[in-house]
RNA sequence: GGAGGGCUCGCAUAGCGGCCGAGUGCACCGGUCUUGAAAACCGGCAAACGAAAGUUUCGUGGGUUCAAAUCCCACGCCCUCCGCCA
């Protein structure tokens, strides 16, 4: 949730977020509206409350025919009490409600616009020349059926559309990016967890995936519980209640991730760039709203080594401020070349949420002026289908083998995957 | 699934209708003493809103009462034992 304080100082910011993110500008009115009504009631049953705090401690002490008197004027008192709170907690429950509704403030850097309007920040790498090699590249659902690695047929006979299996060289394609990933990542310090993917409506709640996003993630009705998109949920949530210290925090969590792809139809239907579920490693940051900037560059930077190591030519992009998720103020997409495709396809994303999903999780540091909360920011490492796309395609040679990038072989334990039909 | 026990300030515990936002110990911070340290002693030490007064918070939600950590109801979570199972 965003800061009310804002709000209430500099209501046209707010207003001004909301309207380049494509977002309900009136709910900032009536937030405001419903803000001092709450502020209204509340100073009101204080001050009744104040009053019958007094009394009641008067009645204690009093005896006799003074006791029953009072005791009349307690009793009067007190349903007013009744009344102003629940009056009281009605009016706050509205606006929390349309304080919810509201997205974190965008960043002024961010691009204005739709999908479409992304800023192209860097290209590293170039796309190969199938071409001129003399050949046409294969894509990657015909060199996963050669290599008998992805095994998607099968995936939609057991689980539906949008499944797979990764077998053989594919599943130990998994292990060797993730070790890959997880090494690099503690070797920058962070540590490394699995989380649960399970999780209460709280977390869920808590990371903003309850908004705009509640139609893409799986609800286990029976035990009211959530599957985790991304571990960004379990790992933001992980520090739900607390006050933290020594921070920069800094987690890599390995887990899988359940995506509904409601709205999806029709829209990569072939090979597993869109499935329901995959395994992730997900970087994520508690720190110091000051550092918050400096910390998604260096987000970014991580993501741009584990590409570059894949030896996948990608781009970097700043995602316009339309597409942008409801707690990020700022997200770069790392996007690998899909030979393919002819096109460049999101792999890896980080954001920047600010102190927005903290307010909301509770996740507070100290300093000398008392407690504030953190910012956290989040960012992908290894979105483990989407990249083995990317390798797959990027690598593959004439004969439908792939070179299995040179950072990779040690944890593969060779450099080449061979058809084995 | 069955039977019990429990949830209080970082941790451990006291409190069982008004004197309790709440005692004690440990931890932590500051000080005295000491060449330094330990010990001892003194002081401080939960959070939210608020300029302040004040209000709220003893797992959560509801109820009884003038008044609830304390009584009643529901739910959640944790622990132990039994059954089942990876």
């Amino acid at each position: 949730m965003i800061d009310l304080k804002v709000l209430r100082e500099n209501p046209d910011v707010v207003r001004h977020s909301q309207k380049v993110r494509g977002e309900d500008v009136s709910v900032v009115d009536q937030l405001i509206d419903a803000d001092i009504k709450a502020r209204t009631a509340l100073s009101e049953f204080e001050t009744l409350r104040a009053e019958q705090n007094a009394l009641s401690k008067s009645v204690g002490a009093a005896k006799g025919d003074e006791k029953t008197a009072l005791l009349e004027n307690a009793k009067d008192l007190a349903s007013r009490v009744k009344a102003a709170d629940s009056k009281r907690s009605e009016l706050e429950a509205q606006a929390r409600e349309y304080l919810l509704r509201i997205s974190n403030l965008i960043d002024l850097d961010a691009p204005v616009g739709g999908e479409e309007d992304f800023k192209v920040i860097e290209e590293i790498g170039k796309p190969r020349d199938f071409k001129s090699e003399g050949f046409e590249p294969k894509d990657h659902v015909e060199l996963g059926k050669t290599l008998k690695a992805i095994d998607t047929e099968r995936g939609a006979k057991v689980a539906g559309s949008r499944s797979y299996y990764l077998t053989g060289p594919g599943a130990m394609l998994e292990f060797a990016l993730v070790n890959y990933a997880i090494s690099s990542a503690v070797k920058a310090g962070f540590i490394p967890v699995i989380p649960p993917v399970l999780v209460n409506p709280a977390a869920m709640e808590g990371t903003g995936f309850l908004g705009q996003a509640a139609e893409n993630v799986y609800h286990l009705e029976e035990d009211d519980v959530y599957l985790v998109g991304t571990s960004e949920v379990p790992l933001a949530a992980y520090h739900m209640d607390e006050i933290v210290e020594n921070l920069p925090i800094r987690y890599a969590g390995y887990s899988s991730c359940f995506r509904r792809e409601a709205g999806t139809y029709g829209k990569d239907t072939r090979g597993i760039i869109r499935v329901h579920q995959f395994d992730k490693v997900e970087m994520f940051s508690f720190i110091n709203p000051e550092e918050a900037k400096a910390e998604h560059l260096r987000l970014l930077e991580w993501e741009k080594d584990f590409l570059k190591a894949m030896e996948v030519p990608f781009r970097v992009i700043d995602v316009a401020s339309g597409d942008l998720g409801s707690s990020a103020i700022r997200k770069f997409d790392c996007e690998a070349w899909i030979p393919t495709q002819g096109a460049y396809r999101e792999v890896t994303s980080t954001s920047n949420c600010t102190e927005f999903q903290a307010r909301r999780l509770n996740i507070r540091y100290r300093d000398e002026n008392g407690t504030k909360p953190v910012a956290t920011l989040n960012g992908t490492l290894v979105a483990v289908p989407r990249m083995i796309v990317a390798i797959l395609e990027n690598h593959q040679n004439k004969d439908g083998s792939v070179n299995v990038p040179k950072a990779l072989r040690p944890f593969l334990g060779v450099d080449t995957l061979v058809s084995s039909l």
